[in-house]
DNA sequence: ATATTATATAAGTATTTAATTATTTACAAA
DNA sequence: TTTGTAAATAATTAAATACTTATATAATAT
């Protein structure tokens, strides 16, 4: 494995947020606007992150209609996978709004 | 696994230059005169880049005279240890200079 | 068509990070 | 003790990063 990728994974991997929405994604596909509500920034940045984990591989999307659902990939690099592994779940409670409107 | 410590070690991870410094570390001790040679940055740089291995658990030291050795610590978390082993480890030649004062 | 909703992109700003040079500390040798 | 060498720390600067608000795009519903 390159090094370079090696440092684009990581750099997507080591903020508190990024960490948070993989953590999130571990439970299945989540939609942008459930993660604004669990991560308490703005729905711009939440794009923002998505964006960059996505960039390294690590979260493709699908679109449903207006909204869009990520999920991690299916094959992810032994270092990523190490990652999830660790994370806890965070709690679908914390990783959905309730009855939110994008639960496909 | 505490997703603090997840980010600082990643944080630590996250950087071409320290992801070289642990290369070379997969190889034995180095000093930091090497490292100075080896990746093309100021002394002080080194120094502090190893200083953030250090605060994340990553790398210890041992002082030998005037020189201070660093290697990588015995137990690496399973993400760490991860990142370790895909790294490729770079040569001897590349990881010290020639005839290095600092080989003990 | 118009309005509404979800997300992305653009532009600007604040914070963090990684480098530099200058200085200090610690040890060794003369 | 003075001199030299290795490394750490301090202070500064430049570049990268992570937000913000404003705007654009795309799909749905009226």
């Amino acid at each position: 494995m390159d090094i370079q990728l090696i440092e684009k994974q990581l750099k997507a991997l080591a903020d508190i947020n990024r960490l948070k929405l993989v953590a999130c994604l571990k439970q299945g596909e989540v939609c942008v606007c459930d993660f604004v509500e669990v991560l308490q920034i703005s729905q711009p940045a939440v794009s923002q992150h998505l964006r960059k984990l996505k960039e390294a591989g690590i979260i493709t999307e699908r679109k449903v209609g207006t909204w869009k659902h990520y999920r991690l990939v299916g094959e992810l690099t032994s270092i990523v996978q190490t990652v999830v592994d660790e994370l806890e779940a965070i709690s679908i409670a914390q990783c959905k709004k309730e009855g939110s409107s994008c639960s496909s």
